[in-house]
DNA sequence: GCAGAGCGGAACGATCTGTTCCACTGTTAT
DNA sequence: ATAACAGTGGAACAGATCGTTCCGCTCTGC
């Protein structure tokens, strides 16, 4: 499909160039200018606004297609009989495929849609699911709750050098550590009252 | 000292309630414009500038504090007899400071001072001396390296609520499980190269 | 009572950036 | 062939933002 020719041909595979660029720059700095993302992408401004109405819509899109991976990464780890495995592959797929990252830097920037409420649900559902498989193979500390995985995915995102390989190398090495913190049984309660799921919405709020 | 009335009072009072301001306005939003830090303060801008030249040096100072502040804890912690202890406390104190928050986010915006420099290589010692007495005590695994430190520090920073005391609270906990997880010995060795110093240093680098 | 330290905040100028617009180009349908 | 047009590049524009300056005012310390 991609391999039209003509106008046509660049047309599409323009829209594989444009989003991924976007990808890139947004998930490097983002805040960046519209500007960045067509200079990256190798195109000019009028490509990115034929498809895109707004840079709002552009950081939509973003964030939703992110959502949607994350709901496809959780199902594919759904199909794992191990529960533990289930659980721990589905995390470092997502630390790996930089879903949270986009997104969490992209809240508040732009308007959510309803289907993506709805997605937002149902991806809690599936990541409710994996860690309630977890404790149900005693592998996971008790006292550890499903809010608790937004903070690690957080936390994993802040692990950032300039080389991307790196970047992702250094991530799983700080996830092993966390995950191998979840399976500690005999260290002490953890301290505090665990994070709701409404203290993690804020970022949501448009300002 | 600062019991002084009047005019002089007033200036000297606003030495201290400008520096909070500026503490609470750039850790919650680095890139704040100055004139939030005067209204956060509720004195004018020129108050501001009376004090600092320019805004880099405003942030210069505040960066520079909290380098200072890093390099107390870990002497402070030093003096704990218990060599994980010690080292524990170190980070928990750091972590509540919210000291590396403001330094990581703050990177770059400023050109550091050569005394900024010669006090980073001190801080780094002293962590190191730090966590070198962790490992003597046998309690931290042996495959975690001095700059991880840097990275949980990022990660714990990235952990952040709207409500500062659920964010200190959302932080121990995390930092819990995190140190948990370097007090693992049975789990299996962590994965990839560890994070060189010069890897976490490319912040500082001016755009 | 006066010199001036200290201050508030409007005004300015320098970016920066989202969006629009128009001229141009290659393609497609007739 | 050629008209119509989808697709594009990028200059231009309008608005916003923000660091910094500056002027007039107040109150203090002598």
């Amino acid at each position: 499909m991609s391999g039209l020719s003509g106008r046509r041909g660049q047309a599409a595979r323009n829209d594989e160039v444009i989003l991924t660029a976007a990808r890139e720059v947004f998930l490097a700095n983002p805040s960046a200018p519209i500007a960045a993302v067509a200079e990256r992408a190798g195109v000019g401004i009028s490509a990115l606004y034929r498809r895109y109405s707004s840079k709002e819509e552009l950081l939509r899109t973003l964030c939703h297609d992110g959502l949607r991976r994350y709901i496809a990464e959780a199902e594919a780890a759904a199909a794992e009989s191990d529960d533990w495995r289930a659980f721990a592959t589905f995390v470092e797929r997502i630390v790996a495929a930089d879903v949270h990252s986009l997104t969490v830097h992209l809240a508040g920037t732009f308007t959510p849609t309803e289907q993506m409420g709805r997605d937002a649900v149902r991806a809690n559902q599936l990541a409710e699911a994996l860690m309630r498989r977890a404790h149900r193979s005693g592998r996971l500390r008790s006292d550890v709750v499903t809010p608790d995985l937004i903070l690690l995915l957080e936390g994993c995102a802040a692990v950032r050098v300039p080389d991307s390989d790196r970047t992702a190398a250094l991530r799983r090495r700080y996830l092993a550590v966390h995950l191998a913190g979840w399976a500690a049984q005999d260290a002490g309660e953890l301290p505090g009252p665990p994070p709701t799921a409404d203290e993690l919405n804020w970022r949501w709020q448009r300002p």
